[in-house]
DNA sequence: CAATCGTATACCCATAACGGAATGCGTCAA
DNA sequence: TTGACGCATTCCGTTATGGGTATACGATTG
């Protein structure tokens, strides 16, 4: 087996930096292929590429326009992986790293007060 | 070019299943390589092969005890992510999706009324 | 109608992931 | 010391990525 598709899930989608920019950039308001283009760099099929994957996950809606096709972003999918780290957000907010060093103490000095051993 | 290494942030190393799997277990605490096996229902290496990414991305700490080591989570990683997702979070908290729907009219009706083009 | 623009797709290549199986290596027990 | 345990690493095969380049396709223009 490979790695898990791209277009899997958003967590995947999102893991490529390209595609993190094209979000970004579709965040301030919906456009054309031939603007990304410019504003990434990048090559056309690229970047065309990038939107196909974003597409199959629906962070991204189409519009036909003539002959453009506007991209707009559709933050939802983005949402679980949110929902995900919510889980971890206060254990670095919180002092809970504090407790990093609490257990690397207790690693260090281990069986101090157990008789079981 | 292939894709981006899993190594190479948390962003490509949390885009795996497994590897969130992992971390979620890890939350509650530290856990020796067994464990997880026991817990995950997969093989030992591939276990062995997983942590060694988390460690890799520095989500997951070490530590030996005895023929044991213990793995703790290390949250820090994960901050980057949250921050990107930070400027997203409005957008599906407010009313934003009702916008979805507006353009989605427009991009249909297009010019229907409209002499502007 | 032909020519051109804006995009999507097809194809090629190099790279590496993930799972499976076998093995290496340090630690602890007898 | 030998053997068992806990874990890491290596090799294998399958799969799909992402960039490059060429091309196909619909829409607009002349």
């Amino acid at each position: 087996m490979a790695r898990a598709a791209t277009t899997t899930d958003a967590f995947n989608a999102v893991a490529e930096p390209r595609r993190r920019q094209i979000l970004d950039l579709l965040r301030a308001r919906e456009r054309p292929v031939n603007e990304l283009v410019e504003l990434l760099g990048l090559a056309q099929p690229q970047v065309s590429k990038h939107l196909r994957v974003l597409r199959e996950v629906d962070l991204v809606h189409v519009r036909d326009e003539g002959r453009q096709r506007m991209y707009r972003l559709n933050p939802g999918p983005l949402q679980p992986i949110h929902d995900w780290l919510r889980a971890y957000e206060q254990l670095w907010n919180e002092r809970f790293d504090l407790m990093d060093d609490v257990l690397d103490d207790l690693g260090k000095a281990e069986t101090d007060d157990g008789d079981d051993d």
